[in-house]
RNA sequence: CGGGGUGUGGCGAAGUUUGGUAUCGCGCUUGGUUCGGGACCAAGAGGCCGCCGGUUCGAAUCCGGCCACUCCGACCA
């Protein structure tokens, strides 16, 4: 064998799991690098993840109702300015357009970070009577923000999302589509990326920019940091007064509709990476995986083989399952590798002694011994498969949720606890300072007030005074 | 933006201390032998050593500046 296998390894993530995170972006062909830091290339492997998200989630969003929409990309300043905590919160990180041609504009404007005031924009042109709510649009798009550093699929000056933008006539509705939309994502995230999550209202803390509430779902990697799947924010009518967006309601007489904005965005795969990858690679969830199995013919030379393969792969597309077969002359240990690598969930292998017998032989994944499928009805058998190893990438993951999140009753466990990985469950007096302290001696951010709420404790453990809520607290990306 | 690290064919590295015109492995190309877990043989192609300037007869190597990537912090989806 050959002897010098390091320049095809990928860095032990137990011992350096960044680097090997890094690894896994370039080596299983996810993304490269551009001449422009923090700008990534989505290669056509990496891209076609984001691909089947989009698909997945734009037709859930428009299965409730929401209408796709295209805004522009730059925003005049007067117009990012006119919502204050806003305005706050983006322009340190904003890209700004100052030339047209060879003049100077009137007016700078920036490269949407959001697009909370363009819409906001819109939206006053559009409602003016209740008949004209809601309105629930959704924006798929590129954003900027000029971050000081930059990490794969994490964080990226200009990055892919969904922001959804809507708005209602009444709060409880605004607040009903908040809350259904953070859901929308959970599910998404736990059904078909295979992620379980936390779901949560952020404090203000860390709540967004003009928001009046920011809700979350919080996911577990496997080096037990937090990352932030999704966001759902409740605006109030702050926005739409701040832009004196009015209709006229029943009543004949002027209101301000309340808003609602929620994203998830191309972070979300590196999530997929860190919470099921392993030493050997990338591990994609079947639902979202580009190439769901691999057929790899063995022996391919011999008579009838390729034809096999090939006769193989065509059942299993006609069925609906996304396939690609390699007939490079690579060996077998090699293509097993390359696709351990890239995530594939499962590879069929077929040879002259699988043929002779009316089998293939599959390996998931995820481990295990490997199956051989008989090739009678092999479509349905193999969609099975693909059903369990999807199963077992959830399973896996909420164990490790579930196992490394604990109760805890001072700011020592959550600094002991956390330092060394995972969540910790604490009592909260709702006090901001108390926050702040948390972070400068326990070296953790509150993650989320969890709507699955304990009593686990009478007071906030920090200031000893009253306890409002369990917290959940980590160390996030 | 603060602290560290690294820039040498596509990738990973050696060479830098002690200046003398670039070496190795992988990959790539062509032909052949192989083929049930990272195959083997043979012949090839490919580099103004991150960029700019300085010292020198001569710079990958010494000096100055800049840039990029990366890790750890602060900030964020």
């Amino acid at each position: 064998m050959a002897k010098d296998k390091k320049v095809e390894q990928i860095t032990d993530m137990d011992v350096d799991f960044t680097q090997w995170y890094t690894d896994v972006c370039t080596k299983a062909e996810l993304i490269d690098y551009s001449s422009i830091k923090g700008m990534f290339i989505y290669r056509p492997y990496g891209y076609a993840i984001w691909e089947n998200i989009q698909s997945i989630l734009d037709a859930e969003f428009k299965k409730l109702g929401h209408q796709n929409v295209y805004l522009p990309m730059l925003i005049p300043e007067s117009l990012l300015q006119k919502e204050k905590d806003h305005v706050e919160g983006f322009a340190p990180e904003c890209a700004w357009v100052t030339m047209g041609g060879a003049d100077k504009l009137e007016e700078r404007c920036c490269i949407r970070p959001t697009s909370e005031t363009l819409f906001c924009e819109h939206y006053k042109n559009v409602i003016h009577s209740w008949r004209d709510l809601p309105k629930l649009y959704n924006q798929w798009c590129s954003v900027l923000r000029w971050e000081k550093t930059s990490r794969p699929f994490l964080r990226h000056r200009e990055f892919l999302w969904q922001e959804g933008h809507t708005m209602h006539a009444t709060e409880e509705e605004a607040r009903a589509e908040t809350q259904r939309m953070l859901n929308v994502y959970a599910d998404f995230m736990e059904n078909v990326l295979a992620m379980p999550v936390i779901r949560g209202r952020k404090t203000d803390k860390e709540k967004f920019n003009g928001a009046e509430e920011t809700y979350t779902v919080e996911c577990m990697m496997h080096d037990k940091k937090a990352l932030q799947g999704g966001t759902s924010h409740y605006f109030g009518d702050g926005f739409a007064r701040a832009f004196d967006i009015t209709y006229t309601g029943r009543d004949n007489q002027l209101h301000h509709p309340y808003q609602t904005s929620w994203g998830v965005s191309t972070r979300m795969i590196g999530g997929i990476i860190m919470t099921h990858g392993d030493n050997s690679g990338l591990v994609l969830p079947p639902k979202i995986a580009p190439i769901q199995i691999i057929v790899v013919p063995v022996a391919m030379h011999k008579e009838g083989v390729q034809e096999a393969a090939g006769k193989l792969l065509e059942t299993l597309k006609n069925a609906g399952i996304r396939g690609e077969i390699d007939l490079s002359d690579q060996s077998m240990g090699w293509k097993a590798a390359q696709y351990e690598m890239k995530g594939v969930p499962v590879r069929l292998e077929l040879g002259p002694r699988d043929i002779e017998n009316g089998v293939c032989v599959a390996a998931k994944r995820t481990g295990g011994e490997k199956l051989t499928l008989p090739l009678e009805n092999v479509a349905d058998t193999v969609k099975k498969v693909l059903e369990d190893v999807q199963k077992e990438m959830y399973e896996k993951a909420l164990k490790n949720l579930t196992d490394n999140t604990f109760d805890a009753h001072s700011v020592e466990e959550v600094r002991d606890g956390c330092q060394k990985g995972g969540f910790a469950r604490m009592m909260w007096c709702g006090d901001e300072a108390c926050e702040v302290k948390m972070k400068e001696q326990a070296g953790v951010t509150s993650r989320c007030i969890p709507f699955d709420q304990h009593h686990i404790g009478d007071v906030c453990p920090v200031c000893g005074k009253p306890a409002k809520q369990m917290v959940i607290w980590g160390i996030a990306y």
